[in-house]
DNA sequence: ATAGTTTTAGAGACTACTCTCTAAAACCAA
DNA sequence: TTGGTTTTAGAGAGTAGTCTCTAAAACTAT
């Protein structure tokens, strides 16, 4: 029978997320872990096999939390119109779970891993990747999006328009403003107007 | 009479954005700056007094190009239905000057700056937030934006919108798509029907 | 030639990070 | 008690970056 973990993985995790926030990529080092949690960096090498592994399941973490929160939205949304459900969504998950949104939304993966994606986490990275295409494939379907200028609006609409919307804040560590929705609602059915007009 | 320079001073800052742009932040060093420049570390040094100096000076210098080529489109922006100027002004200039904006608009300040500001250039700092409130303030006061929803959402549609429009392919290091400058249009065409209802 | 000034050049001190390695601790089972 | 397994613990090898420092180069003026 093996000896009790002192630190949990989403300890750890945490962790480094909250130095990621408070002190910037920069300080996103296993020795600052480490210290922070109050763990040798030899358990911490023992759980995640490099510095890279372990931003990479901490951001892995923030993307499988935002898809499994923003998928039952993408999955009954049938029209145009109600394609801001999910901008709005999107501004809603931020708002609720600032801590992955801060990870998602303000630093991309590539300029936070040094040597790109760990082998270990190919396959799950590839898998998210995959699920998003697969969701918004499965949207363009249902909503009629055909030529390659509808799905970029479609898009635009979907990730560009809400993201716009909660950056500052999540920056700052606020959250977004009452109005954010609203905003991200108003934007949205300006850049889908165009497309419901062709659609009637 | 003094020994003339080999390198000068926009050559060492183009290597640096490049080092930041192909390989990220983690990437920019005064070693590799040095190392791809064909520059010993000492001459780097000797320019600038610290490797924050350094990429502080590369970031003012994107602010500076920024607010020289958006200032005027400012400054001549008298309505609300004319504000998609400036909006669709940003995503022309990221099209135009991708260096610079890949600089400004894929990479917050904080996130290079190990120790924050250098004093050096806290003042030119302090003077480009200035301008850029000063244009700003003064623009609410052409078109008629007197409560914070109001000046909330004028932001949304000069900054956050155009900026999501272009920071994908930026990131790509491709140009933004022929059409983004109608779909940001588009967007604060929505985003502004409420604020040109309150004025009519 | 010497003096003055600025810039290049590169060695090296220092630091912090990455990661490996060894050993011990902590648990249960036999 | 021994054995097995997993985890903690922390020393230390190796590396690369930051930055200082010394010296020389490169120019013009006297």
């Amino acid at each position: 029978m093996a000896r009790p973990s002192k630190f949990s993985t989403d300890e750890i995790l945490d962790v480094a997320c909250g130095l990621l926030l408070d002190d910037g990529p920069a300080a996103l080092t296993v020795s600052a872990v480490a210290r922070n949690l109050g763990a040798p960096s030899g358990s911490i090498y023992h759980r995640f096999n490099s510095r890279d592994l372990l931003i990479a399941m901490m951001w892995l973490r923030a993307v499988e939390h935002f898809h499994q929160h923003i998928e039952p939205i993408f999955d009954t949304t049938e029209t145009y119109s109600d394609v801001v459900r999910i901008s709005c969504g999107v501004v809603t998950w931020a708002r609720e779970f600032p801590l992955h949104a801060q990870v998602l939304l303000l630093h991309s993966a590539s300029a936070l891993l040094h040597d790109g994606w760990p082998d270990e986490v190919i396959e799950r990275n590839q898998a998210q990747l995959q699920r998003l295409q697969v969701m918004q494939n499965k949207l363009c379907k249902r909503v009629g999006a055909k030529t390659a200028a509808q799905k970029r609006r479609l898009g635009f609409a979907i990730m560009d328009i809400p993201y716009a919307a909660v950056r500052l804040p999540l920056s700052r560590g606020e959250a977004p403003s009452k109005d954010s929705e609203q905003l991200v609602a108003d934007a949205v059915t300006g850049v889908l107007a165009a497309l419901t007009k062709e659609n009637t």
